[in-house]
DNA sequence: GTAATTGCAAATTCTTTGCACGGTC
DNA sequence: GACCGTGCAAAGAATTTGCAATTAC
């Protein structure tokens, strides 16, 4: 799905959960659509809506991403740096998708292979335990540092 | 290997790295092994230690868990409560063990299988990268949780 | 003895909240 | 005109840091 139809998607679910489509909340949505493959924390949201609508405010980036958490349409993670990332979730795409953080540079690549559906078939056999969703990060060196080494 | 042989490894790493192993480094170590299955947070790290060593400040805590983390003794791992838990790595696991993180009850019980190696392997050849741990939770429905609705 | 470590308090960082104002149906 | 949403500033929570006093080795 494109850009422009994944954000008519989201108009209509923010409509249809009883939210107003704010000037702030399309502005705050294009910036994650446009910034996909990153891991925006709310202060790089920030920084980037700013750029357009100058006026807003902190605490409106902060209460539109906790919206868009509730309604599914980003999911919030965390890389043990402290600070909440928020990740567009993929049109159609079953589970959530995984992660390559390097522990050299710190990059985060993004991965949308499903890899687990025989992991969880395992863990629900196992034990006992309906698996709803997942988080799965690799922690390693990309090939970009690999080749740094040669 | 037990807890008091962990206690004395980890001391070990401790002076091998030229740490001083001062009581309130001790008492931290103990509590973290009392408290192997839980995911204590650095509050609730200090809680418990302040209980055998009222005079034991929170930042020490801080540090103490930092040089462990350091020390690969501990793992930070982040849940999204906006907290970083701490948990201690299992003697002899090759890879950090997995969690399953209950939607309902927001208990989190660990796994020890080792469910990941043949995915690691297409991550390595597939992505280029070199993997070296990884963080893997499970989000639904705790077999407690399912029993409550029946 | 002395350099590392500590406790305390202050500072920082990230996030949430209270509130008066503004915009919308 | 009720109400939702906003910006701002203040509050709150988690963590880090500066520093003088203390302690391990």
């Amino acid at each position: 799905m494109n850009a422009n139809g994944t954000l008519l998607k989201v108009k209509k679910q923010l409509h249809e959960a009883g939210f107003k489509l704010t000037p702030q909340r399309e502005a705050t949505l294009l910036v994650l659509l446009e910034n996909e493959k990153d891991h925006l924390s709310a202060e790089e949201v920030f920084f980037f809506v700013k750029r357009k609508s100058p006026e807003i405010g902190l605490a409106t980036v902060y209460r539109t991403l906790e919206i868009l958490t509730d309604l599914r349409v980003v999911d919030k993670v965390s890389f043990n740096d402290g600070v909440a990332r928020y990740d567009l979730r993929k049109e159609g795409a079953k589970h959530f998708h995984h992660h390559l953080l390097c522990l050299e540079c710190g990059n985060i690549e993004e991965i949308e292979d499903d890899l687990l559906g025989e992991v969880e078939a395992v863990v629900e056999s196992r034990y006992h335990f309906i698996v709803k969703d997942h988080r799965l990060t690799f922690h390693g060196i990309c090939s970009n540092c690999q080749a740094k080494h040669e």
